[in-house]
DNA sequence: CGAGATTCATGTGAAGTATACCTTTAGGCTTAA
DNA sequence: AAGCCTAAAGGTATACTTCACATGAATCTCGTA
């Protein structure tokens, strides 16, 4: 007995002794960012590199507005991390800068399609454009008619050029139609005081194909196409901000050219790149490691995308998890390999029936409301969107017409995002 | 044997329902004069 | 009488359901060569 209690304390205290050692050394290491904030996606650099034309073109395009002129309307295409919203925020800044110094009347109203809370539906996207403009509406109560009423007035009022930028708004367009834009682009002709300028960007190039021709003819009256940056010039941006962001002889030489290959091998996705770059970092400062090596980059690639599509699922609502959960499922079957009888393994396609069944019996064991094959159909659709499956309607004669769904997530991850599901729907 | 009809499984649009919020309104109660 | 609180009534958006019709190629049927 007292043997085992001195063995404890023993323990106990050997621990102790790691755990100080662990803490001494991540105090004595040296510090490895000097300002983390500067790869954040959020940041808005001073300078921006390799972008210098579109930001001409950008203000060239919103200078009318110092002269309380309407600025034409402004549309910008690009994939994401080419530096459309960074160089769009960079011009505003300046023009509303400028405009404030000068009295100018200007106000410029920013929004980003994609946040979910904030805006997926027209009626969503208008009240946070008003509650943008200082008019706080009630989430409900109120027809959307109303609303545009509240929105031409609340323009009106303002007896100033307004310029909405909206951002990623693919993703509203696929989620809300082209009716928002139809009637935005209709307000104009009304206000007797003001003006509006519409600047919308995208990262999808097909979306615009289904919005309404007159929409389009009226919103495309400038058009501006970011090119992905190549992996040069991806370099470059990184050693701009990694001076900010990393105390001196903290990166390994080799590392800045790793990202940057990572990041063009993509489509010269800067964002990605700089995200890549500060985990890293962050990999590197967990580890007490004093320098950021080309491993941490690998590690913080494979990572990352991890990251991403666990975040996606994990914010999804019970529903969406279930019916992801049975697709994944029903995409798994196990082959009997006839010749050394072992069972593997294989992932095909599934069909809208056969995840509605599973779907239907796991619900109804855990007890939880099943959906109508019309919704869930529309679940399926849904979760397309946000790249977690993929799927394509096929006819198979005479036996029926149904989607076929395949699991658009790399094979490594399965089993974990399989488990992350079991544990938010408490399936054992 | 081939053209046209049939069939299956589900895609898809429209309309209806339930629910969650929100405002307005009508009482009902309190309070101050 | 005025003020204030509360509950009911009347709106709306959203998520979902129900109904009805649309799809499209494998398969079937049947007339014809």
């Amino acid at each position: 007995m007292e043997h085992a209690i001195a063995d404890l304390g023993v323990q106990v205290e050997k621990k102790r002794d790691d755990l100080d050692e662990f803490f001494d050394e991540f105090i004595n290491s040296k510090p490895i960012f000097n300002d983390k904030s500067v790869l954040q996606s959020n940041y808005n650099p001073d300078k921006i590199q390799h972008r210098e034309d579109y930001i001409k073109d950008i203000a060239k395009i919103l200078a009318p507005a110092l002269r309380k002129e309407r600025p034409s309307n402004l549309f910008i295409y690009g994939k994401t991390g080419t530096g459309k919203t960074t160089c769009i925020n960079h011009v505003l800044n300046k023009i509303s800068n400028i405009a404030h110094t000068r009295e100018i009347p200007l106000e410029v109203i920013s929004i980003n399609c994609k946040l979910k809370k904030v805006a997926d539906t027209e009626y969503r996207i208008i009240l946070e454009i008003l509650k943008q403009l200082g008019r706080e509406m009630p989430s409900t109560g109120i027809s959307t008619n109303e609303l545009y009423k509240e929105l031409y007035d609340a323009i009106e009022q303002k007896k100033r050029t307004v310029l909405l930028v909206l951002d990623e708004i693919d993703s509203l367009i696929k989620k809300a139609g082209d009716e928002i834009l139809y009637n935005l682009t209709r307000i104009n002709p009304e206000l007797k005081q003001a003006e509006i300028s519409i600047v919308g960007i995208t990262n999808d190039l097909t979306v615009m194909d289904t919005v309404d021709a007159r929409v389009k003819s009226s919103l495309n009256e400038e058009e501006l196409v970011f090119l992905p940056y190549n992996a040069v010039q991806i370099q470059d941006i990184l050693g701009d901000r990694a001076i900010m962001a990393f105390h001196s002889e903290v990166l390994d030489e080799e590392v800045i050219p790793r990202c940057s290959a990572y990041a063009a091998r993509e489509h010269g996705d800067a964002r990605r790149a700089l995200e890549l770059l500060r985990f890293a970092g962050e990999i590197a400062e967990r580890e007490g490691s004093d320098k950021v090596l080309p491993g941490h980059i690998d590690t913080a690639d494979k990572k990352t995308e991890r990251n991403r599509i666990i975040d996606v699922i994990k914010s999804q609502p019970k529903q969406f998890q279930l019916v992801n959960y049975a697709i994944i499922k029903t995409s798994m079957k196990e082959k009997h390999n006839l010749v050394t009888s072992k069972k593997t393994q294989i992932i095909e396609p599934t069909t809208t029936g056969a995840v509605y069944d599973y779907y239907n019996k796991v619900a109804k064991e855990l007890g939880i409301v099943t959906l109508s094959l019309r919704r869930i159909s529309d679940i399926i659709i849904e979760l397309e969107v946000l790249g977690l499956i993929n799927f394509k309607i096929v006819s198979k004669g005479r036996y029926g017409r149904t989607r076929f769904i395949s699991v658009g997530l790399p094979k490594t991850l399965y089993k974990e995002v399989l488990d992350i599901l079991r544990e938010d729907l408490s399936i054992s």
